[in-house]
DNA sequence: TGACATGTCAAACAAATGTTTTAATTATCT
DNA sequence: AGATAATTAAAACATTTGTTTGACATGTCA
């Protein structure tokens, strides 16, 4: 007898039932979320017996910490923050990539946009699977595009104006993600989907250019209150 | 024996059980969401016996559209859409107002706040009570706000210039709620609350206006191409 | 071949949960 | 007070769902 029990046998099984659980998973976890997907939905899916996935990945939590793990390095493989951009290339051109590619990961067809649904839930739900990602991914996506904001905005990228105007930016991206719905009522145009990218990156990125470029400088409480407020209790 | 057995008496009886149903789903269904929510739970906070929501409501789904038509009344009741505002005021001024309301809506400790939650689940898990709504409220805000950045745009409400800015705009709005729990973990100052209210507000209207005050007019596909594109595949 | 680990399967278990039932209690009206 | 309707309460029902169990099959290696 061996001495790692632990690891399923590394190379020598087929293994193919796992990997089936894993892209079942992922389906059914992105378009239900944790609680609402059902074991027996994902093993159905996968052609596998109820108990597989006790089998398999000992409960249906790690299960999901797999499928988010796994779907994550699908979506950026896919994706990458920068795609074919080097440094010396002009903040907007790299504004503008970061935010296309960003609409593409979330819009793109099922096996890549598993990542942005589960990461969806994962907001209004946590399960725990998502602090960890979000040190991993999340924090350097994130000093990317501060980085890209303060170069535009001629200022160092700890600054508080820096971290408003990216997270601006980001807004604008997860918007058409999160509020899918409404705007498919609403403005039934403006929908995201592979034939609105290109339009949508092209405004988010013209109308945060333009905001960062002409940002008036922070006022004093006092004389903003009097400009724009009208009536404040 | 009168002729409506339908409606629970209209006076005479206490109805203080019904009102506490209401109250405790409210909280239960904003932190929990439809399906998550339990009948039980929401019993126990009422002081109620299980069966209270199937007598008085009939059912759970029932209940839950109760709640979510009662939680919106709330909201606006409290946070209308241009507080203290009239036709003759400046449109970065309504737009301010338009920007802080809206904020301080979402942020509102528990009874007002049970809107805006219940509105970022149904985005994920439409339950079929929200088309309703979206007519009723969410369209009439998407009008308001349509004639306040068609005032500043200098176009026509239908332009769909104007639509993208609205989107825009709102966007950064639903951000700050919407993925609260990111935003608290990489950048605990930025994380909407009652303090942060007032910046917040400024920093979007700040953003936005200066976006929509420079905003370049849209160009070719080519030429855009050529101008912000680095690599197009 | 025979022993052993690995994987699969059907069935069952245990807990949670929306709903129903039936009886007891309370309020209302004559 | 007494009759009638409205409300509450406890228990049970039916379904769903994550997990476990024990039997069976399959492959590996001596």
């Amino acid at each position: 007898m061996d001495l790692k029990p632990q690891p399923p046998p590394e190379v020598g099984s087929p293994d193919e039932t796992r990997r089936q659980l894993l892209e079942a998973a992922g389906a059914v976890f992105a378009a239900a979320g944790f609680r609402q997907a059902t074991v027996r939905e994902i093993c159905r899916r996968a052609g596998a017996n109820i108990a597989a996935v006790n089998y398999h990945f000992g409960d249906k939590e790690t299960l999901y910490a797999e499928v988010l793990r796994y779907s994550q390095q699908q979506a950026f493989e896919k994706y990458p923050l920068l795609p074919g951009i080097d440094a010396a290339t002009p903040a907007p051109v790299k504004l503008h990539a970061f935010v296309r590619s960003f609409l593409l990961r979330i819009s793109d067809p099922e096996p890549t946009a598993w990542f942005g649904k589960m990461m969806l839930r994962e907001m209004i739900e946590p399960t725990g699977a998502l602090e960890a990602l979000l040190e991993e991914r999340i924090r350097p996506m994130a000093a990317q595009l501060g980085g890209i904001v303060a170069e535009i905005l001629g200022r160092s990228p700890d600054d508080e104006r820096v971290r408003l105007c990216s997270l601006s930016i980001v807004s604008q991206c997860v918007f058409y993600h999160h509020c899918r719905r409404v705007v498919a009522q609403l403005f039934p145009e403006q929908t995201l989907n592979a034939s609105t990218v290109e339009p949508l990156a092209d405004h988010i990125t013209r109308f945060s250019l333009a905001a960062m470029r002409h940002l008036p400088e922070p006022e004093k409480a006092k004389r903003r209150s009097r400009r724009l407020s009208a009536h404040r209790r």
